[in-house]
DNA sequence: CGTCTATTTGAATGTACTCAAAAGCGGTGG
DNA sequence: CCACCGCTTTTGAGTACATTCAAATAGACG
């Protein structure tokens, strides 16, 4: 199908950033992956479920959240086309997951499932480095959050998000936003009309 | 030296819990790393300097933080024997890190450069999903403290830091877990009293 | 349009912080 | 080995940042 080799032509392409493949190997790469399509506020992995697949994302918005014992909601993280999401833990493992992944745009979606991920590892041992940069450039980012709830105040941490993920402004809201901050939805609100008095 | 000995069996010990190694590939990851003491309140990296050599800790403890503007620290994470410390972001772009590292305790370590290290993932590709799986799960552990910050108290934080870490309370001050837990040591004080009540 | 959800605004509250001082502990030198 | 000094931990009182609750307004979607 056309979307099914436009997404593919943008995995493979995700992959040419960071190594050099044969064009054998992007046929294994190919065949290893399912195509999935889901709606707006369709969810991907709910909590207790066991996260069978890590998925690419050709286009959409995705976001990974936990439920608190009050019932509130915290963001993890957002992941937009070209990059990847998926409980990691509960996918190595097989422990059920602690989190939900909800679309909140139509998405489109290629999937590897666990199988299918260790035969690529071996057939195509470049997909290891891969993995380990794009892992490690994961890391970092988060280190980084880590490091910024520690130091910052709210209102710093929000700049800094504009800054960073300008893109994530239009395209997501402000309750979602506050998730993934640590603070509530109000108190982004009051800091925004403070901001904007200056 | 008898020391160098020891510590590189360890080294090889915990590389051969992800794969495994001839004793040829042993010779060339023993000759990748090199030795290095620090005494407690010794120095590993300090911010704006570029870390150039990731390190697996034979013994000891140390600290990973940051300062902010108002010149508190903040810990990114504590580090102790079978594990690595280095500041990833600065190792692998060359840019001054923001982070200093320092020994908590005296401490032995086998360091490598990085292009021992890429050297090291030509000649012994293994290596590669070594520093991988490892990687991967360094990120789920980061991955669970976001949540933890975002989704619970500084109290819950704290019970859930002396369940998952119990070594570390015996041997790092509560001034340091506070700060590693993104409180005060004077709160946290209060939040151990209040705990102890019960 | 009408309904539902998101955002804004205001007031009262609570969690965690600051400042200050005392007590405890650990390392060092005499 | 003890005494002292400096750093850590404890305790208490006042404060600030962020929350909760409530209600009004704005925006999105069928």
């Amino acid at each position: 199908m056309k979307d099914n080799v436009i997404g593919s032509a943008k995995l493979i392409e995700h992959f040419s950033k960071y190594i050099k493949l044969e064009s054998e190997e992007i046929e294994i790469i190919h065949s290893s992956f399912s195509q999935k399509s889901l709606k707006k506020k369709e969810f991907l992995l709910r909590s207790n479920q066991i996260c069978r697949t890590e998925s690419f994302i050709i286009s959409g918005c995705l976001q990974t959240y936990s439920i608190d014992e009050n019932g509130f909601e915290h963001t993890l993280n957002f992941a937009i086309e070209d990059w990847w999401t998926g409980d990691l833990l509960s996918f190595l493992t097989d422990a059920p997951s602690l989190y939900n992944i909800i679309a909140l745009e139509n998405s489109e979606l290629l999937q590897i499932t666990k199988p299918n991920l260790e035969k690529l590892y071996l057939t195509v041992p470049k997909i290891e480095r891969y993995f380990r940069l794009l892992i490690q450039n994961a890391y970092v980012t988060q280190q980084e959050r880590i490091n910024q709830s520690l130091s910052q105040t709210a209102e710093q941490r929000y700049l800094a998000f504009v800054e960073k993920y300008p893109a994530y402004l239009k395209r997501i809201s402000q309750k979602h936003i506050a998730s993934y901050l640590g603070i509530t939805p109000v108190f982004l609100s009051m800091l925004r009309k403070k901001i904007s008095r200056r």
